[in-house]
DNA sequence: ATCTGCCATACAAACGATTGCACAATGTAC
DNA sequence: GTACATTGTGCAATCGTTTGTATGGCAGAT
């Protein structure tokens, strides 16, 4: 059915191993040979059995990807990296979605263990749960890195933005806007250390000039909270009806963001006049919205590239650096914020 | 260092086809030895592996997907649909981006079948340079689906939404909300089948009430042009100069419909009011913007899923059958068309 | 006691590539 | 003419499973 090395050595009078030879460039094997081979290859239109070749060699050249999910905009920036990069040299990328869940997250761990990915990039679930499984395939010299997100409990390479910074940045430039009461929106994520890194930003722009913090996050309330930016819209409805009115808000990420925006819009209020927004990750679409958005941004593909980078050499050398990666993020300012004049806003 | 078959067998004293009968639940294997079997394996973290397995049976239990790229949502919903149904199906996913270009498409599709895919999923570059290699792949029964488009030369399934129902829907309803002057703007894939469907869709309704068309394609004049929400942008600033000024603009997807929705509010109109603006994909942002959407409602992940479960099908069965399915669009009427009634919209 | 049937298990051959080693052919030096 | 490199090629083992066929033991019927 299939042409194989077989078949090419047998139409040449060959044996398989010069086949074999003359196709991977190997100088024992004549500068003619080889010609003929890879002609009559080609001609007969040969693909080399990966999965025959990785039984052998014990290398598949594939790498795993992990993430919660596919519908936000953040992860798919990432993967984006991840796969290019992962394309250029040769390697081909397998998916999974935990949908935040650890068992799943094992599951598809172990999955490609078993399909014998030579790496696993991943975002994982923020939960102890799979922390020996971690260290597990660390102990043994897997390679493994965490994007996005890192669990300080496992001493695993890992690549995200400096949070901290970014969070700092986007509230003081909140504050120079004249805002005062400025709410922190935090996601269903609350416990995960990147999101915490955040509200540490937050706290401490917000101590830096005397002001009082006030903190949301999320509660498993709203039973069928489907996605961020509903969340966002939800939560800042009711943050408007409450009695001390917040007049900005920092949004733990650009859907809630966006939510909140919305909320505030559909409440009347003026952007950025009446209430001032900024979000988290810089999305795309941030800078087309009506009322353009206000952000942090987040090198999402370079940390993708990074992180395939970082795993395909860990997978072709026989020993790796244990990496932690803090990438610098920006503030992007937009209509979302800015009540004064540009010039002032640095 | 990896537990094997072997090491099971050698620790229980067993031969290895026991083991691995005892572990695919064969009943020629007792029950008492296929307990101790399993119990030594769990005990023992015996992963299987799919490599080797799959060079004897012929069948690695992956799916391929290839789209033109993960930084716009709609990809990845379809990606969202695919991934969960495989994942409950037991097979994994191994993504590709050809970024429009046929030669990265073809590249990526030869190296799936040399890591031996079941079967592959492909929103397919609108090209006949791969015409003969769908061919070929069909002629040797290799189970294909295209999702989202498809290629009218090659005799291949594929699921698509009704683009033409989609696209009469909107622009019935624009001219019902007793908008006059419509655009149509297309995309830079103005000579993709689905993309022409809706523009057949598009002046059929206008052809309906005797209105005349205007119809704007891309041309490659922007040569940056990175995204399709830049270029709706760019393109509709121009338009907003343009001697007639039009009054609603049909966009052949949302986020075309976003940069021309950021155009207009820039440019002082007010939406609905003084132009409407109705996009098509329905993503999930639309009823979240500052000014909402409306849009044509594609099944996003429904295609994904119903692809997904085609593929798997054929891959498992000896033969399959071609199917030709077009998914039913709906009509979300949001803020940005509706500026009469709601109950007049109908 | 022998034959038959059945059950549980073992043996061995695949699957398609890679690769260490052996070997034949050729050329070169003495 | 013999010994010895050198070069190109082939043989055969190997990776970890699955699976067709064979085998050994045991029970029941004759």
């Amino acid at each position: 059915m299939r042409v194989t090395l077989a078949d090419i050595a047998r139409s040449l009078g060959v044996s398989e191993s010069t086949v074999s030879r003359a196709l991977n460039d190997n100088p024992r094997v004549s500068r003619q040979t080889r010609m003929r081979v890879k002609a009559a290859a080609e001609e007969m239109g040969y693909i080399r059995d990966e999965i025959a070749k990785c039984l052998r060699v014990r290398q598949t050249e594939v790498l795993g990807f992990i993430t919660g999910g596919f519908t936000s905009s953040y992860p798919n920036d990432i993967l984006q990296g991840v796969e290019t990069t992962a394309s250029r040299m040769g390697y081909s990328v397998i998916v999974g979605t935990s949908r935040a869940d650890p068992q799943v997250e094992r599951r598809l761990i172990t999955a490609f263990l078993g399909r014998k990915v030579d790496g696993i990039v991943v975002s994982p679930v923020v939960s102890d749960e799979n922390v020996d499984l971690y260290n597990w395939l660390l102990a043994r010299g897997f390679p493994i890195i965490f994007v996005d997100r890192h669990l300080p409990e496992v001493k695993c390479s890992y690549i995200t933005t400096d949070n901290y910074k970014g969070a700092l940045l986007g509230v003081l430039h909140l504050i120079d806007q004249g805002y005062r009461r400025i709410v922190c929106l935090a996601g269903t994520e609350a416990h995960c250390f990147e999101v915490q890194e955040r509200v540490r930003g937050y706290t401490d722009a917000l101590d830096q000039h005397g002001l009082s913090y006030r903190y949301i996050q999320g509660d498993q309330s709203i039973d069928e909270c489907p996605t961020h930016v509903f969340y966002g819209y939800h939560y800042t409805l009711n943050l408007l009806k409450s009695a001390e009115m917040p007049d900005a808000i920092f949004a733990i990420n650009d859907e809630i963001a966006l939510g909140a925006l919305r909320a505030c819009v559909e409440a009347g209020l003026r952007v950025p006049e009446d209430i001032g927004i900024i979000g988290f990750d810089n999305v795309m679409l941030d800078a087309y919205l009506p009322i353009s958005l206000s952000s942090i941004h987040q090198p999402k593909s370079e940390m993708g590239i990074a992180a395939a980078n970082w795993v395909i050499s860990a997978a072709k050398g026989p020993h790796y650096d244990v990496i932690e990666q803090l990438l610098t993020p920006t503030l992007v300012v937009r209509e979302s914020t800015l009540r004064k004049g540009l010039n002032q806003s640095r």
